[in-house]
DNA sequence: GCCGTTTTCGGCCCGACTGTTTTCAGTCG
């Protein structure tokens, strides 16, 4: 193979890169758009496409004319692409980081660019410091603070957490290699990946074989490896490329594999309480095992094994936060049957090309059928998310002989008619009742107008829980993890109504979202809401997003029972109808 | 840039909000 062949991810990103300079250039917004959209085509489309490059079938997606297709098979047979480096070298390198600041376009970024030579984010910071940026045509000292505070929020974002989201990828293909490596027995991530919390530092890999060597070799030899940081007889520490992550692999003999595991997957607080609680019975815990005051090594095949010996629940890694669970796991009153994504027969919440989906809706079909599933709730916007494509209330009726259609082409898997309407300002829904009324589920959202303050937004949700017809309220929080705060809501008075209204809370599963979290899906369960589990998928991929929407519901110890999307087709809508007061 | 049983040229997604203005430009969703 050519080694300077660029995939598909490496490709979208350098076309996503290009939208951004013909940005800065003053381009055409819709050649810009050309652009952002063949990004999209390439991440999405399933063909090879190496193979479609060397075949000359790149026009035959759609959104991919001559221009791009040529621009795309040079980048794919010689890893670069002239027009790139041209169009790179006419701005400072740091410009195209200053538009990932709130409220930064090309417009602007030119400008403090053109008047300041201001070329970066650390230029930037200086210049508002110093009281230039007001000076300028266009700013304000009201926009100079809100650059600062939004290089505030850049600045810890970029800050070594990720989302987990982006970082379970690259780990999951580093533990099928492990496995396969020579005298493996068991390998599994600790750490917070294995807690599933919403975003991680550093991961933390843990294997057990007679002979460390090869197995460390493995990890450093991978391929994404950057770096190489460090390697010694049981540990070894890379640096991949894919989101600048660190991987530590610690390999050692399977006898100690359970201790240790359970020493690295933490919390801290958790371990500490758990080390604290054998002190008292006599027993040191520790990262090499679990030894006796006299010194005899007690065996520990899993982790189970130590929870036992402590008299207590096992505590699923979710739950090691000790945030009640070693006292719950005392009193054998911890949740046995936590949801699970086993559990899960339905996805809840997806858009399709009908508004600002990428895949058409039988694509998603067909991905929700290879997943197992047995339902897909298609719910798109409605009418009041222009920028979205949002559905007017005669779309609907259309789309749902197009959902008719796809029920019968794809057995075993049916599309679910519903909608994801916007709570307006007021807290009405975006459509009339008599609409409202004939979908199978509503997911009521909140997307525009953001900035209420507390007893606005709170009043905006309990008003739109008195429309009868709404199921769902979706992403309650409008939270983008690193990106956007919440907006401010008093989520108490918002669970109590959903609990004596039987509106239903999601749990998106997005990365970026995780909305409700899982404190607030503890709170929720606490109260009896019940809640779906969503994957908020906008392409076939997003599909995923479940996985991360259970482990936030385990987080907040939700059980099966509680998830409604555990429930068969008729029962699941039957059951959110039946809950409405 | 792409695309075409209206078109090979002229469309292609637009309304609300914010901060800056004094009638609007830029950004976002």
């Amino acid at each position: 193979m050519n080694p300077n062949t660029l995939d598909k991810a490496a490709v979208a990103k350098i076309l996503r890169e290009l939208s951004l300079l013909l940005q800065l250039k003053g381009e055409n917004a819709f050649k810009v758009r050309a652009y952002d959209t063949a990004a999209d085509r390439i991440l999405g489309m399933t063909q090879d496409l190496g193979a479609l490059v060397r075949e000359g079938r790149l026009q035959e997606l759609p959104g991919i004319g001559q221009g791009l297709a040529e621009k795309i098979s040079e980048l794919v047979s010689t890893g670069k692409l002239g027009f790139h480096e041209e169009l790179k070298a006419e701005f400072p390198p740091g410009l195209l980081e200053m538009l990932q600041l709130p409220d930064m376009g090309p417009k602007k970024a030119m400008a403090l660019w053109r008047e300041l030579q201001v070329g970066s984010v650390a230029d930037l910071e200086r210049a508002c410091r110093e009281g230039r940026v007001r000076a300028l045509k266009g700013f304000g000292a009201k926009s100079e603070a809100k650059i600062l505070e939004g290089i505030a929020l850049h600045q810890r974002a970029q800050g070594k957490r990720k989302l987990l989201g982006d970082v379970l990828p690259t780990v999951e293909g580093l533990l099928e290699l492990l496995r396969a490596a020579p005298g493996v027995v068991r390998v599994s991530p600790a750490g917070s990946v294995r807690r599933r919390a919403e975003t991680v530092g550093d991961v933390d890999l843990l294997a057990s074989a007679p002979q460390a060597g090869p197995v460390l070799d493995v990890l450093a030899n991978a391929p994404g490896v950057a770096v190489l940081i460090g390697k010694g007889e049981s540990k070894c520490s890379v640096r991949m490329t894919e989101a600048d992550l660190q991987v530590d692999l610690r390999v050692l003999p399977d006898e100690d594999f359970a201790t240790a595991l359970h020493h690295f997957t933490g919390s801290k607080a958790h371990h500490v309480r758990l080390r604290g609680m054998g002190q008292d019975k006599g027993l040191k815990i520790s990262e090499w095992g679990v030894h006796q005051e006299d010194g005899t090594k007690l065996p520990i095949r899993d982790e189970a094994d130590i929870y036992r010996l402590l008299g207590m629940q096992y505590v699923p890694p979710e739950l090691r936060e000790d945030s009640g669970e070693i006292e719950a796991a005392l009193e054998g009153r911890l949740p046995e049957d936590l949801v699970s994504l086993e559990d899960v027969l339905g996805v809840v919440h997806c858009h399709s090309t009908w508004s600002d989906g990428k895949n058409s809706l039988e694509e998603m079909a067909r991905a929700a059928q290879a997943l197992g599933l047995k339902y897909l709730t298609v719910t798109e916007h409605s009418q009041a998310a222009v920028y979205a494509g949002g559905l007017k209330e005669d779309d609907l009726k259309r789309q749902w002989d197009e959902i008719d259609r796809v029920n019968a082409a794809v057995p075993g898997l049916r599309l679910l008619k519903g909608i994801e309407v916007d709570i307006l300002e007021s807290g009405a829904l975006d459509y009339r009742d008599s609409v409202l009324e004939r979908c199978e589920l509503v997911i009521g959202s909140v997307h525009i107008r953001h900035s209420m303050n507390e007893e606005q937004m709170t009043q905006r949700l309990l008003n739109a829980m008195d429309n009868p017809h709404l199921n769902i309220i979706g992403h309650p929080t409008g939270r983008l993890i690193h990106e956007r705060e919440p907006y401010p809501v008093r989520m108490e008075a918002v669970l109590d109504k959903a609990a004596a209204r039987g509106v239903v809370m999601e749990v998106n599963g997005k990365p970026a979202r995780l909305d409700l979290k899982a404190e607030h899906v503890r709170q929720a369960v606490q109260r009896g809401v019940k809640l779906v589990v969503s994957a908020d998928a906008h392409r076939r991929e997003d599909l995923n997003h479940l996985v991360f929407a259970v482990a936030t519901a385990r987080r907040g110890w939700a059980r099966k029972g509680e998830v409604l999307n555990t429930l068969p087709a008729d029962r699941f809508i039957s059951t959110l109808k039946g809950l409405r007061c």
